[in-house]
DNA sequence: TGCTTTATTGAGACTCAGTATCAATATAAA
DNA sequence: TTTATATTGATACTGAGTCTCAATAAAGCA
């Protein structure tokens, strides 16, 4: 409760800032963010809120989410099926995903070596580095009995 | 023109072999990205097409795309920006990409100790590794001096 | 507290890449 | 040729995400 609310606090200022205001549906989307662990796309929030007799519109989501990914406060990402889904950034260092093909299931992961890699790779190109995007598709240890029946 | 024509054969082979029949549209599609070294979408090639006085529709580039990437012809990819791009695979290896945030040129890259990474951080995981992306956002070498004047 | 300004909201129209439908047409095999 | 059926193009449709606008609510101030 302390920590959320010191979120709030940080997202009121983040809003001041830009002339925006704090209203009760921001609120309520980012504390429904903050609640949550998984990389969920807007209609996933959505009904979130909804389970919770909490009525927002979408249109409000989509365009709460914009000001929370420029603020900071969760990562937007795809992962190529053509909608895009966000995750809960504050609590979380950079990562890249392993994405299960079965089940959707998603693998967080760091390595330094690729991090180095990448760095040394852009050098070479006199390529200013900005973000990146690492996604490994495969099938996670729960699904791979599933799927060798299937002759994946 | 002979390298072209092994080709086409080669696609009215992978046709046959799924009871598809070889049609004009079909070749001057694949003709087409042949010629290409591009990472292109969709309505690209159709303009490519009809700039060659080609009239085919636009339902027909999806659905002769879908073929030739599941006979590996071409590569589909997209880099977040919703939309898909095509690219010849047949002469080329696997590669990951570099993408510039100002133009748009993408700079191919491999590296053997990240394939050999993501390798070893599936096996840690029991992930069955399939395929990966791996884009590198930033600023090309090129775009440099104008991005700066605008604060980038 | 009440007033004023203006940012925000929700409903629904709209966009746009991609897919599905279907009658007309072209392919390939006999 | 003839025939069976795969393919095409036109166009309707889908679905994620954006835009519009009148009604509403937040924030600063008297
Ligand atoms: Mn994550
Ligand atoms: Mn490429
Ligand atoms: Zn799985
Ligand atoms: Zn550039």
């Amino acid at each position: 409760m302390t920590i959320k609310n010191s979120n709030i606090e940080h997202f009121k200022d983040t809003l001041q800032a830009e002339g925006l205001r704090l209203t009760s549906q921001r609120i309520a989307i980012l504390e429904d963010i903050l609640a949550s662990e998984e990389h969920r796309e807007c209609d996933d929030i959505l009904f979130s809120l909804r389970s919770n007799q909490i009525s927002v519109s979408r249109a409000t989501v989509y365009r709460t989410l914009e000001i929370l990914e420029k603020g900071g406060f969760v990562r937007k990402m795809n992962i190529g099926d053509g909608r895009f889904r966000y995750e809960n950034k504050l609590p979380k260092p950079h990562h890249d995903h392993m994405i299960c093909l079965e089940c959707g299931r998603i693998i967080e992961f760091v390595d330094q070596e690729i991090e180095a890699r990448q760095v040394h790779l852009t050098k070479q190109h006199n390529f200013k580095l900005v973000r990146h995007i690492h996604q490994l598709f495969g099938i996670c240890e729960d699904c791979q009995p599933a799927a060798a029946n299937k002759g994946v």
